[in-house]
DNA sequence: CGAGATTCATGTGAAGTATACCTTTAGGCTTAA
DNA sequence: AAGCCTAAAGGTATACTTCACATGAATCTCGTA
């Protein structure tokens, strides 16, 4: 029997997943558990929508994967349903991420996404952003109906484009004659709040809402529940569940992580053509989660950005760099440039660049002063050593090396 | 020997430039009556 | 005459450049003990 038999009679079998769309994160599964508390705070927020009233804006904290995004989504679609029952259409239930970078890191983008949403179409650029308002103003106020806009990493948004966008959108209930907006805005960074403008801060602040990370244990109840769904009897091998809640605790309780360690360890084992989902597939899994998270970023990442990555990973690991400066990695991208006949960037780009890969995690880089040999930032490349060679795969590939 | 002054290599902010799109508008051409 | 197409004018976003100034500790300088 050759390889790609077993590949495919791996598959063919009945598999280890009885439905495996339980354990993906876009899911929603029925009952959520341990949110009780937290669906009826929200809940009771906005239950005068039914009555046609404007509720509150609503501000919502909580660590990734602490399920703010799974609580407003279930409320809202059941209050939109609600109010459907009762014969009303006067409800828009918006829910944007401004985090998916695609679709929403500017005003712009994001407000044409609010559009887009709502059923109208505006150009992908060119329009003055005030234009862009007033048919966002238009598409909303032709009938009384209430706006319920959610901004999910709200955080990102503010951050790239500045609050005063929130502002502006709570401000424009007063140029709105039949319609009203409110807001939920979802942030996992606690301190979000305290840098805010105090207008934006009283407006969007009318209500809060924390939502507590996950315990190991609360965490073992959720995959218990989907795990019941997606996998058949027996498959999973003892404490595999306690073993992925353990791994997700540590990450500040995040449920997400948990189901995709539960959900990759399956595949893997699954792969593997094993019966069963025993404990090593777990690590393996919390492995290649890291990974691809990794090389994803990586690979989408903009020519140029890979060009200075590349000389980062030229320099790192060489032995007569200690550490690795600024300079040296313009020099060493200037020669990439070069070899791939690449336009190459002004140094003052590059500082920009590389401070963009310290956001991102790819690089560790502080700023220090070596005395008299100036200031500069000190690099170091944080990618494990199995990735390290993925990535270099993936950028030769990219920039054709 | 110690307090300031210097200095280096870059960080960082502001403002400007080029390019790629977008809308609006006006003029010219086609078309149908 | 109405309708349609096209090109020009006037905007914006994005990625990048240019210019100018800010930093902060090792090192130098020089007065003093």
């Amino acid at each position: 029997m050759d390889n790609l038999d077993k590949i495919f009679n791996s598959f063919s079998g009945k598999g280890l997943f009885k439905n495996k769309v339980v354990l993906q994160s876009n899911y929603t599964p029925e009952i959520i558990t341990h949110r009780t508390e937290q669906m009826e705070a929200v809940a009771t927020i906005l239950a005068p929508i039914l009555r046609g009233d404007k509720v509150s804006n609503l501000f919502i904290y909580g660590k990734t994967g602490s399920g703010k995004t799974l609580t407003v989504r279930h409320v809202g679609s059941k209050i939109v349903e609600k109010t459907k029952n009762l014969g009303n259409d006067n409800l828009k239930f918006v829910y944007i991420n401004c985090k998916m970078k695609k679709i929403s890191d500017t005003e712009y983008r994001i407000l044409a996404e609010l559009i887009h949403e709502l059923g109208g179409s505006v150009p992908a650029t060119g329009l003055p952003t005030d234009q862009v308002y007033s048919r966002f103003v238009d598409l909303i106020d032709n009938k009384k109906q209430i706006i319920l806009i959610v901004l999910d990493e709200i955080d990102q948004a503010v951050k790239k484009i500045s609050d005063n966008f929130i502002y502006t959108l709570t401000r424009l209930n007063s140029e709105l004659k039949n319609s009203q907006i409110s807001l939920i805005g979802i942030s996992n960074s606690i301190t979000f709040m305290d840098n805010l403008d105090p207008r934006v801060r009283s407006s969007l602040g009318e209500e809060e809402l924390v939502f507590p990370p996950y315990n190991a244990l609360q965490l073992q109840d959720i995959l218990k529940e989907r795990a019941d769904n997606a996998f058949g009897e027996n498959i999973l091998e003892e404490g595999v569940i306690a073993k992925c809640a353990a791994f997700a605790a540590r990450e500040h309780g995040d449920a997400r992580r948990a189901l995709d360690l539960l959900r990759v360890a399956g595949e893997l084992a699954e792969r593997d053509s094993s019966k069963k989902v025993s404990l090593v597939y777990i690590d393996s899994a919390n492995n290649k989660i890291e990974r691809d998270k990794m090389l994803d970023i990586i690979e989408s990442e903009p020519k140029q950005f890979q060009l200075v990555l590349m000389g980062i990973m030229a320099l790192d690991g060489k032995k007569d760099y200690e550490s690795i400066f600024t300079g040296d990695v313009y020099n060493a991208y200037q020669e990439i440039c070069n070899k791939t006949k690449n336009e190459v960037l002004t140094q003052r780009r590059i500082s920009d660049i590389l401070a963009e890969f310290d956001m991102l995690g790819i690089i560790n880089a502080r700023v220090i002063s070596k005395g008299r040999q100036g200031r500069t930032r000190e690099i170091k490349l944080m990618l494990a050593p199995n990735i390290k060679i993925k990535a270099r795969e993936i950028l030769e590939k990219s920039l054709d090396i």
